[in-house]
This record gives structure tokens, C-alpha cells and sequence, in this order.
DNA sequence: TAGGGGAACTTGTACAAACAAGCGAGCACC
DNA sequence: GGTGCTCGCTTGTTTGTACAAGTTCCCCTA
């Protein structure tokens, strides 16, 4: 059962995306909205509060809202999914775990997933049968016999942990920087060692905010690129300074 | 005037932030927060949910609310004045135009930024005293004018363009990804022609949807990174994928 | 014709009420 | 001891109302 403002919501974005209310267009008021779905204003509020979040129309107290974009925004899955970001937009991709170990957990692993011992495993993933993706991923120990059950060329895990486990992501936290290749890095990938590679370090929780994993992704440069939009009054992401001579 | 809202959300965000809610433990209820404040369920939903918008808090249909991070997430401008963010941060930054032209859109600026002359400016920012920052910007012509009559150094062109003009900067759409160093950008950064930069693309509107500036700018590896907190429902940032093969 | 003053419109904030849906703990039963 | 079920609590959704605050545009006046 989907909810009425998300359906609404759903509507309002096809009609801007197939162009109904073009980008700088003023869409119709929330009166006129509550009426022809036949809601409550608090209702289409809500609506256009997710279309506001997307960053698909702007909003300012006393004018109507404007139209920003016309491009779709995709799902939390696909930020934290390889597998499913590629799926949602129509790429060939593959997947395949070149190595895989038990080891205690050290550093600040510990304090960062709550387990002792962890899982790590590297994986390499292709897009369009070029291999574009290093990951090198360090799972809490409570979910490292479910990651070993799964075959070594398993397309997605997220989506597997899901299956056989009922485990779903549902928080991360994303650290996105730019890297030479190391030497491993470049073998894979088949670049240059000290080649631009798109890093992004992230950690993922469960609902209950429960550790699940810890990763290390290495993009090849020109492969993929992350992109947001943001305005006064949302936005998630944030600048963070490094070392300013080394790297972590 | 602040409201009612930003004030409960400033008081559980300060909780947060100082132990009073330590990571992994529960929130009040919504009907405990809403007789302690005096103030409905609704406006304590709408304090909790900027909360969540920042990757606090996390929230759960039956369950009690749970506290994620006790990291403070900064504003919007923080993502678009490298100056404001520097100075929020307690960084020493300065900043010098390198180069400044008139000159007729081409390409896709003319449908970016509504104009048929642009002003092209080069800046190199520094933190701490090191150059860290390559900033490529072409500003639409209805704000060249102003632009250029700032100063050479001017430390912050957001703020000053604020106070000059009164201009805004309400929305902005963000690329990231990896490149190598070009020659220019090796000699204005210090190091060596090829090494990894981090760039960021941005395209600014004001609240009325109508285009500022489009920027292209380069850090040095390890100086800056970008950091994003996501959830199920809201999260602003997606992956694209490149060429495979080439720069844009 | 330029500018000031409003009136109508539109979004933002706040409160109240009711029901739906999911969670967790405790209890009874096997 | 373990399993399943029920009940109370908590968050999610929806409606309705009222007022505040900002914008837009028209009209009147100087």
C-alpha cells in the first residue's frame, strides 16, 4: 500500500519529467493541487516536500514553486548498491570477489562496526565489460557467515544479504575523495599506477543502527561521477578537509 | 523570528552533540517532546524530521527513534562559498583571480546559464596557506558587472555578491568526480602534471530558477573531501556513469 | 509616466484529532 | 524451554482549521 502523498508525488514528478511543467515553469498552487487529487493541503504539502528534497522544484514563501530540474533523482539503494544503480539505468556490469579472509578487527574497526572480528573481502566490478570498481569492504562480524555463503561472482549483495537474510541497509555515511592508484589498484583496474581514482569510503547501518559494513570503493576515473543537488534549507553533503599533506 | 520547529531542532540537536543522547540510544517520544516543549505532535515531528534530514537521527514506523551521529552537518553555503566553509571551519584560506575575460557563451552555456556573454574567471584559493583549489568559473552576464567589480583577492564572491547585489544563491546541482592534473593546474597547485584532483561541478540558480554561475573546480588530492549522510528516503546524491574511455 | 499603496494570492507555521501500521514485551500455552 | 499471541506504545498518514509572512500585480495618485 503506497500512501496518497506519495502517489501524488509520483504524478507530479512524471509531469515534470515528461514535461508538462517545464524547468523554470511555476507549478500549480497548492490549492489547485489539493483539489484536483482531491486531498488535503497538508497532504500535497508532503508531496511536494519530496519533490523539493529531490531538488526538482524550489519553494519561497509567497510565490509559487519553480521548477528546477527534469532530471530523475535515483533511490538509497542505488548509492550503496553497485549492482542496483547499474540495473535502475540499463548497464551490463559483473562482479567478482578476488579475495576473501577472516582477521580480527583493528584500528578503529572495532569502534566502527561493534564487532571483534570482521570479514574483508576484495571485489572487482565491471560496467559495460570494462572492470571499473575496487572495493575492498570489511563486513561486522555478525553478518560474515551469511557474506561467505554467497558464490564468488554474485552480481549484488546487498540485494542477496536481503534474501537470505532479511538484512537491509538503511543509514550510510559517505566520504568522497580523489586518489592515486596503488599498485593493486592499478592491476585491476588497468591503469596506471598513480592514476586519478575516485574514492568512496562509506559505512552502512542497519534501522536499528546496527554496523554492517565498512568500504573502501576505488572508481576508475572518468567512469562514474556522483552528483547531487542541494539548496537552502537541505542539504546532506559537506566539504571535510584532509591531511593537507598526506593521505589517511 | 526563528520558529517554533528550528528552535525544538536546535535544542535536540545540541542533546545530541553533547551526550545528553548518545549514539545508538533512543529519542523521547514524539509525545513525550511534544508536552515538554508545550507544542503539538506535528511541530515536534517537523523538528525531529530535520533531524533526520541530517543524518542524525534515524526513525522507524512502531519503533522509537535512535540516535545515528554526533557529527554536525553544515549549511548549504558551506557546499558553494569555499570561504564560508573554510571560516565555519576555523581555517586560514585566502584566495586570488588569476584570470578574468569576457566572452561569448559556447557550448551548452547559452541553455545553462541564459546568456549570450559570460565572464570567465580563474581563482586559486589556498588553506592553511597551501594552494589546494583550482576554481574555474563562468558567471552568467547579468552578475558579470558585479563580478568584476570585486576585488582580485576577494575572499569570499558569494558574500560579497550578497552585500553588493543582493544576490542569493538558493540551489545547485553537483558533479564529482576524479581527474588527472593538467598542465595549468600542476603549476597553480604544485604537483606533478597527471596526479589525481578531485573536481567539483557545480551550476548555481537563484530562488526565482534563474541561472548564477557554473563552476569548475579542482582540489588537490587529500586536501578536501566530500562527505554524505543518507537514509532510506532521503538521499540527494547519485551515482552517473562517465564515457569509460574519456573526459567531458 | 513613475512610484506608492493595497488587495488577492501563495507558501510557511502551528494546533488538534483520528486512524493505520509496525514494534516489543509480557503472557499463556504447549 | 520455546512458541505464538495479544496488548499497549510509537511512529506514519490524512484531514481540517487558523493565522503569519512574503510575493505579485493592479490601481490610484503625484
Amino acid at each position: 500500500m503506497v500512501s496518497r502523498y506519495e502517489r501524488i508525488a509520483d504524478e507530479l514528478r512524471d509531469e515534470i519529467l515528461s514535461g508538462v511543467h517545464p524547468v523554470g515553469s511555476q507549478l500549480p498552487s497548492e490549492a489547485e493541487l489539493a483539489e484536483r487529487y482531491g486531498a488535503a493541503r497538508g497532504t500535497v504539502r508532503q508531496a511536494v516536500a519530496v519533490l523539493a528534497a529531490e531538488g526538482l522544484v524550489g519553494s519561497r514563501q509567497g510565490a509559487r514553486r519553480i521548477v528546477l530540474g527534469n532530471a530523475r533523482s535515483q533511490s538509497f539503494a542505488e548509492l550503496h548498491s553497485f549492482a542496483q544503480w547499474a540495473r535502475a539505468n540499463g548497464y551490463r556490469f559483473g562482479g567478482q570477489v578476488i579475495a576473501q579472509r577472516r582477521r580480527p578487527a583493528s584500528g578503529a574497526e572495532p569502534a566502527r562496526l561493534a564487532s571483534e572480528e570482521v570479514l574483508e573481502v576484495l571485489r572487482l566490478r565491471s560496467l559495460e565489460g570494462e572492470p571499473v570498481l575496487v572495493e575492498r569492504t570489511v563486513y561486522a562480524g555478525w553478518v560474515a557467515a551469511a557474506v561467505e555463503r554467497l558464490p564468488a561472482d554474485c552480481e549484488s549483495v546487498t540485494e542477496a544479504l536481503y534474501e537470505s537474510v532479511g538484512l537491509v541497509f538503511a543509514y550510510g555515511e559517505h566520504l568522497i575523495d580523489a586518489v592515486p592508484a596503488g599498485a593493486q589498484d592499478a592491476r585491476l583496474l588497468g591503469v596506471r599506477r598513480g592514476s586519478p581514482l575516485l574514492r568512496q569510503r562509506r559505512t552502512t547501518t542497519t534501522h536499528e543502527g546496527r554496523p554492517v559494513e565498512s568500504s573502501d570503493d576505488r572508481y576508475r576515473a572518468g567512469s562514474v561521477a556522483f552528483s547531487i543537488r542541494n539548496s537552502i534549507g537541505a542539504n546532506p553533503l559537506v566539504r571535510q578537509a584532509g591531511d593537507l599533506r598526506f593521505e589517511r
